[in-house]
DNA sequence: GTATGAGGGTTATCCGGTTCAGAAGGGGAG
DNA sequence: CTCCCCTTCTGAACCGGATAACCCTCATAC
């Protein structure tokens, strides 16, 4: 019933307990008919070494830390997060590495449990995401010397290694397109002012629109209602907007509902652009133009640099590939009317 | 630099290793002064405990596991884990319990990453997901002999203990529903056919309908894709049902889009309800009528459950509460015509 | 024949905390 | 005053591996 022990596999194979660890870890010093005897001996009886042993020595925690600081119905919505854990979880699961997941409510919430796990050598560094502006975490955590990659832009990410995408090509993509098109009166319905990207995002879309199309950014909180609530603000406007690019798909889905109760035809009266292209902009009715990026991968090009950075390699901050616009039916022609 | 040990304290303190363990973890043997003093001492040098260390001597890992079968693509659409693991997530972080996830590709990996944990002393226990019919995973889990909460039917959970709710109920309030409404022929896009729970509910839909109306069942991967398709050849057939319902939203969502593109009209033409009420079901024209579940709470209850069978009680099979039918926008009574 | 060294093992220690068997010191009962 | 017990604290062993250092044997080189 116990579970077995290198112990136990040595005094089975008659020899000590260092032949043994020398010859499950492939390190010199037995020989091979010694050592495939105890391998034999292991499988056979189920070995598996002890983590908690094993840490002790020093040895890596083979286990890294994600802290998610959102509310529980926001996470999930959002596809992104799931996306960006089943990425990170590919390149994990390859080194045997686990992911610590805890959701918390406060950013000292989230420190704390990033210190606490840290000194009780659980993991060996982590992931920091959805960065604020002036982020207390990111002192913290360069006092805490752990290993740290940010997901998000290196600007905030203090001397902390980071991955990113940058938001500002892509916004300038989108807004681009839609001036193609004739529109000259385009909306931002975007996600917590507080985030860093949200302002990254913002500033790109106000310089992109600069002197070709009027603009207004309304912030929201990334949920459905609110989505709805600042479409139907937007639409109800003298100077309504022609476009309206959403900083999530649930909100494009619910400012397109909106705008159908409302009877502004989507393209017709009004083109819709979706940021993350997740399968529900592809489900509704006219599909979504969004804008494109393969969240799995960004998460994988994090993990890749999280398991480098503990494994002592300096990493430099590393610029994942941008989202790229996804025409699709629910954008077109700017009216002639109204304008 | 060096992560302060016990050996630290106790040094400072001026007394043994031994009576810094007693002061620390609330033990007898140790003045009252004495204790205050360490305390403080631990607290000032931000002492952890190494959990590496304390699991070396039997101790709990404070830890739980959950593998998760499923494609990346469609663990990101749907919300299901994502509130599932945040409701678990409420109830650990109450104990200070973490959760390591991993994403797997198939039921051996996921034995073997089960085994792994336990073998090498990471987690007390795990949560079993998406039980399947004879599911190899169960006689494994048993074997272990490792604290184990079934999310999932207790008919197919073996001697391990079972959260789950009773979706028979679900269905056959929503076939009353739909029957009162006038509707005689119902159709189902269902998800996997070899999960339990699809087989469950397929049953008690063909059960529900029998004797009042016609009925059907299609089974899907779960994908908006595949609930279109599903919903494309139902619409197509000369005898099309007047209603259905699909086993999560986005394939709901997906196939009220291909209602509407081929000109069907919800709710007037085609009724439809939704499984799982996300915020999508709510954002979409017309909202989706839904079946409601708490399932934070649901993953709450497991998460209890499987920290009391960690603490040696035991925990007979608990049925949460069943969901119920939200009525929305997409659901009314059956067509007159094509009856 | 002796030095040299490689191959194959072993012993002793350590990691950081827990636990058990005692050991001092103090107080009360007889 | 002695015996006994209780409180408070300590030394030593232990958990399951990793690792440094050393030991023995046999083969080769000089």
């Amino acid at each position: 019933m116990k579970r077995p022990t290198i112990a136990d596999i040595a005094s089975r194979a008659g020899v000590s307990k260092v032949a043994v660890s020398y010859a499950l870890n492939g390190q010199p010093g037995v020989s091979a008919a010694t050592r495939a005897r105890i391998v034999a001996i292991a499988e056979e009886i189920g070995w598996r070494p002890n983590s908690a042993a094993r840490a002790l020595n020093g040895a890596r925690a083979n286990c890294v830390g994600l802290a998610l600081c959102r509310p529980a119905r926001i996470l999930g919505v959002e596809p992104f997060f799931m996306e960006l854990i089943s990425g990170i979880e590919g390149v994990l699961a390859d080194r045997s590495y686990a992911l610590l997941l805890q959701v918390v409510t406060s950013h000292e919430q989230e420190s704390e449990i990033y210190r606490r796990w840290w000194g009780e050598s659980r993991i060996d560094g982590v992931f920091l995401v959805d960065l604020h502006y002036s982020d207390t975490r990111v002192g913290e955590l360069e006092q805490l010397g752990m290993p740290v990659v940010v997901i998000g832009h290196p600007s905030e990410s203090g001397s902390l290694s980071a991955v990113w995408s940058d938001d500002g090509e892509a916004v300038r993509e989108t807004v681009g397109y839609l001036v193609a098109l004739g529109h000259r009166r385009i909306a931002r319905v975007a996600g917590l002012p507080e985030l860093v990207h949200t302002t990254v995002r913002d500033q790109a879309f106000a310089q992109a629109c600069e002197g070709v199309a009027e603009h207004i950014t309304v912030h929201t909180d990334y949920t459905g209602e609110e989505g709805a609530r600042a479409t139907r603000r937007l639409l109800s406007s003298p100077h309504r907007p022609t476009a309206i690019v959403y900083d999530n798909d649930i909100m494009a889905v619910a400012g397109m509902s909106v705008a159908q109760e409302m009877r502004v035809e989507v393209p017709r009266d009004l083109s819709i652009v979706a940021w993350d292209d997740s399968p529900l902009a592809q489900v509704v009715r006219p599909p979504l133009t969004a804008l494109t990026r393969d969240i799995p991968a960004y998460g994988a090009h994090a993990a890749q640099r999280l398991l480098a950075l503990i494994a002592g390699e300096s990493v430099p901050p590393f610029e994942d590939q941008a989202a790229v616009l996804t025409p699709r039916g629910s954008t077109g022609p700017a009216p002639h009317s109204g304008m």
